[in-house]
DNA sequence: CTCTCTCTGTTGACTAGGAAACAAAACGGA
DNA sequence: TCCGTTTTGTTTCCTAGTCAACAGAGAGAG
């Protein structure tokens, strides 16, 4: 005895995620002909605008916790590219900042991420991408959402 | 030298994965009172509409190998909630299928979904829904993306 | 000053999943 | 028929996170 349930395609939930997915497999797929994940995209492309960031900092903005953060910076700085610096004045802390070859390696990555959007959503035609754009804006206002990079 | 690199937020992706982790995440806390996984429930939603199904097709259909299949599989009979047979015909092949406790916990869950779909996208207005679901399927088909109901 | 509380980053145990090697069973062409 | 190929589910190892316990450093009330 069956009871009815409503099909999973009625959810708009269910698209966004399907959609969504896609945009992000996508481009971790273009990233990794690079050797970089998405999460460390994210890190580098933070500390490119704010060139010494505190891992404790990065990890709200990026909602993680602050334990992946560590494993994230241990990461990049085994490429080379981060390098952490201990704080003068708080003997607890530190800041992350890019090296040399992260920085120059940034706009590199840059082009892969415009690539990608272009790819996902440039065939749309231009008044859904205007559309889509301030609905789903409008609905991380409503919904409160906190800006984040990752997850 | 800093190069000119365009903000992450001027790409639809990004507030796409805003929105989408939301509903996501979101979803997965209404489940964890249930103790139940978004994973365990999208095998739970197949099993109730598809009744004997291969773990092989489970896997194609979610968009997860089949050696994620075979756990999740062994975590849902451990909670009493799936049964695995064996083939009559193939000596290989499997079916699962929801206990009588599976089956009836399936509408309760599906309860929790329309919940959160409504908390999550009720405030819009009608024709922003509607738009939303139009842009979001025809992107779907734009992009040849295969229905997949987990990642 | 000192005692406690808080904040920093790190670590270890655990989870969910992917990739690939695997064993057993079925299939299929010579 | 028989041997190589394919298919099915399992297993092992790896990655990338969480959570919670932790140690060391600062901050503030007394």
């Amino acid at each position: 005895m069956l009871a009815e349930i409503p099909d999973l395609t009625t959810h708009l939930g269910y698209w966004l995620r399907q959609v969504s997915n896609h945009v992000s497999h996508s481009f971790a797929r273009k990233l990794e002909a690079k050797d970089v994940t998405v999460a460390e995209w994210a890190v580098m492309r933070v500390l490119y605008d704010h060139p010494p960031t505190p891992p404790s900092r990065l990890a709200e903005r990026m909602g993680l916790t602050r334990g992946a953060v560590t494993k994230l910076a241990d990461r990049l700085i085994g490429k080379g590219l981060v390098a952490r610096r201990a704080s003068a004045d708080d003997g607890r802390a530190q800041t992350l900042e890019l090296t040399a070859k992260g920085n120059g390696f940034v706009p590199e990555l840059a082009v892969l991420a415009d690539r990608n959007e272009a790819e996902c959503f440039a065939p749309m035609p231009d008044e859904d991408r205007k559309a889509l754009e301030r609905i789903l804006k409008e609905t991380v206002a409503r919904l409160g959402i906190a800006a984040v990079l990752m997850e």
